[in-house]
DNA sequence: TTGTACGCGTTATCAT
DNA sequence: ATGATAACGCGTACAA
């Protein structure tokens, strides 16, 4: 509750210079700037942030908007979280979870009220209103993720071209040539159509036509059970595929359960491949899946990066960084050794 | 960025006038009142938090804590933040999740901060130094939990009691006399302890010393490799139990694929409720889990009421509201007319 | 190097 | 019923 007022009387200076010392604005001799720190220690300072919020025009609050009203907050969106957090801190900004804000409307209210400096976007969409909406607006932002045409945009995003090359070739590395891929199928209509899986999925397309292999796409709703479903079906309807590439971390440990519960033998009968996922629902199957490990921290972190640098640096150049999953093996897939 | 001042101006008022119609801190008459909300709508103007902030000494923004970077944010914990968030919009609050904060330390920093008009507290643990330092402070709050003796605190939590009676009761009415009950025992020196398990764990112990019943608690580690392990093993190690309460949301799935592994059908050979779970985590197991579903909707709700009324009316009385969990059917139990 | 003084946008008191 | 105006706590020209 102490102000920069008691601050200053206790060390017998200036308001102004408290100032000084507490950001670094202007030099300050060595003797006044102890004795201004000793004071702030003594009365437990704390710069109000109201007041400073109204004198800079900023609030050093940053808001990442994760539409979790519609899309479970599954355990890689947490990862991001906490990482983009951290380095937000580290960066002096507090970055928080802003709740809702899946539309339009919800962007303007919150850019135009002033409480936050920044936005950090996530799950974003090929055709998105909400970045419509922050382009508009004056209000820094960043994606994670991006459109279908991010030129102009500041983003950092998962190379899903590069994860799905990668995938394939480890699947080929064994052997495989008659290859399926499994994602949400439900279109631009809903929320779900994100980038991810609109890129993820040409790029199976077109890797599958250059090389001569086989390979068809699956439609599987993001849920345990509609990936259960297909899992019980899946050997009979697609007897000539040996290998599945699946990007849908909601709905793989379904699946797993629908194969083993039509008897289909993981990897024997079938490899399993889960893209983009995490440790967590890896492990929940049985075998543990295989997966490509989202980099969910790295791109929390570089999100933060992209957002305060366009607050503090306007004019600096737009980040568009792209990384890729990482391998992790686990045991839906036969050991490379077996072929090599 | 129309200010009051702006307003005012176009209104041909004073900016208290303004001030007045916008908060309705006095009567202003019908005619005035009108054209400032017009050259309101007009200017498309916003009141300015921080200015606001200042001059009331408030934020009006509440921070959920949530210990994400230690615990997985699962999907019930999801559906706690938005509900919680919705009500404190309906009330003229935001509030946002606000990352780590695992430690007193943090939660002093918090409230200090002058940030944050109150705090929502979640997974509390029976001792909680968390608790002690919000105890300490002077930022209103309230527990989403309780701890070990919560007289004097603010709380809403589960009826861990009534749900482990009723959990029993269900297993009982299906003939089922020798119970295991499966949990994460690390104990108090981790941040798992939290009071949910040392309150069910105690009411399932004294049920079945009560009611002549055969009773066994297992240990497992909150995540699905563990439950796994527990699950393949469970025959062997436990041949007389027939049913058993889980209480263990991100085991459940890998305790439920452990059975199969070993072979042991659900519901013939063991009948499995979950206990405090969700739709999600529950049908992500074959057979799907019959399971209490958390009340994570009514608890947000009424945990954001009760930290707003101890911002808004600090003499209001303590709320200390227990609400149970809610049976939901799956297929992990055999079915109740099979044994009527 | 340090101090003075004004402005940031709102709220609330005290006049009128 | 409405208007002037003094806080609220901080940042920063501008002065000294």
């Amino acid at each position: 509750m102490a102000t920069m007022q008691d601050v200053a009387q206790h060390a017998g200076v200036s308001i102004a210079t408290v100032s000084f010392v507490l950001n670094g604005t202007k030099a300050v001799s060595e003797p006044t700037k102890r004795r201004v720190e000793s004071a702030m220690a003594e009365l437990g300072y704390r710069r109000n942030p109201a007041g400073s919020a109204l004198a800079r025009g900023r609030t050093d609050i940053i808001a990442l908007l994760y539409p979790a009203l519609q899309r479970q907050l599954h355990a890689t969106a947490t990862r991001f979280f906490t990482s983009a957090a951290e380095r937000a801190q580290e960066r002096g900004f507090s970055l928080v979870m802003w709740p809702a804000a899946n539309e339009a409307q919800e962007i303007d209210a919150l850019t135009k009220s002033g409480l936050i400096d920044g936005v950090l976007l996530m799950e974003v969409q090929l055709e998105d209103e909400r970045v419509e909406a922050l382009r508009r607006g004056t209000t820094p932002f960043a994606l994670i993720g991006r459109t279908q045409d991010p030129t102009g945009l500041p983003f950092v995003d998962i190379d899903f071209e590069q994860t799905v090359i990668s995938g394939l070739e480890e699947l080929v590395a064994r052997g495989h040539t008659s290859i399926a891929f499994i994602y949400d199928h439900s279109g631009p209509t809903t929320l779900h159509a994100y980038g991810a899986i609109a890129r993820a999925s040409r790029t199976f397309r077109d890797t599958i036509a250059q090389s001569g292999l086989s390979g068809v796409t699956v439609d599987c709703r993001e849920n345990p059970r509609a990936g259960r479903e297909v899992g019980e079906t899946f050997r009979e309807r697609y007897p000539d595929v040996t290998a599945v590439l699946i990007m849908n971390e909601l709905a793989s440990p379904g699946f797993m359960t629908g194969l083993r519960q039509a008897g289909t033998q993981v990897p024997e009968d079938l490899a399993v491949l889960s893209l983009v996922s995490s440790d967590t629902v890896a492990s929940m199957s049985d075998p543990e899946l295989a997966f490509m490990r989202a980099p969910a921290e790295e791109l929390g972190r570089l999100g933060t990066d992209a957002v305060i640098d366009r607050i503090t640096a306007p004019d600096s150049p737009l980040p568009n960084t792209l990384v890729p999953c990482e391998m992790v093996n686990g045991n839906s897939l036969p050991r490379l050794t077996e072929q090599a």
